[in-house]
DNA sequence: ACAGATCCCTCGGAATCCGATATATCGGAG
DNA sequence: CTCCGATATATCGGATTCCGAGGGATCTGT
């Protein structure tokens, strides 16, 4: 049983943000706040007190762990995180709860194009 | 020329929920906090104090105003807010960031079940 | 040697969150 | 008529979160 993964939602911008920069590979730091800004098309951008933040937070939790570096030639003062299967899970419930306020959203901003025609 | 929409993202839950319950009627402040647990089937409650901070904000922001009552009949307690244009075009412009996210989400997730078969 | 990019993280003020609490009216059951 | 739960507004203050400024170290290319 997947342990109410209800209690975690909603996600702030920012937890979402890293979360999902986390689950398409393990990074660093640096590393997550490039991706954020790659994937939000430089939108959005994390500092990296924000960052540091939530990274404390979210290994609190259990969504994120710290990993061992991937190979010796790696940049030594790098420090990956990996999200565990429990983030997986947050994430993919936000997603499914954030798919469901789109679709309210389109629906009631529909109306307000179809009443302007 | 929309005057630089993008100032106001991301929007946090909170008053993504209220820009969203205002979106399809006036409401009054006990009405949106109805409304929101109502479209999030339950699954995010929006307490006083985490309402008004966001109405007043949204107000002094200029997305959001009050308006007068809409009837004599109406309880007279009521205090009604209605979405401004710019309300509805910062709504509008966080729903299409969203979009961009949960298609990011949705390719990573993708990913995920994929791999386990 | 130097410059600029990469990389870590802390600090502390500002902003936000959010339940507890206070106040009062409304509408219906008894 | 009285009571009471639901409706309705709003404040308060502690906890949490945001987030850039800053500090320091290392790497890479010229």
């Amino acid at each position: 049983m997947k342990p109410d993964v209800g209690r975690f939602l909603p996600l702030s911008p920012a937890a979402l943000h890293v979360l999902l920069a986390l689950a398409g590979d393990d990074l660093h730091g640096y590393g997550i706040m490039q991706e954020v800004a790659r994937q939000s098309g430089g939108q959005y951008r994390l500092g990296p007190g924000t960052l540091y933040d939530n990274l404390k937070k979210l290994m609190l939790q259990g969504l994120v762990e710290e990993t061992a570096h991937r190979s010796s030639v790696d940049d030594p003062r790098r420090r990956y995180y990996r999200l565990k299967a429990l983030g997986r899970g947050v994430l993919s419930a936000e997603v499914a709860r954030l798919q469901g306020v789109l679709r309210e959203a389109r629906a009631h901003l529909r109306e307000l194009k179809t009443r302007r025609a």
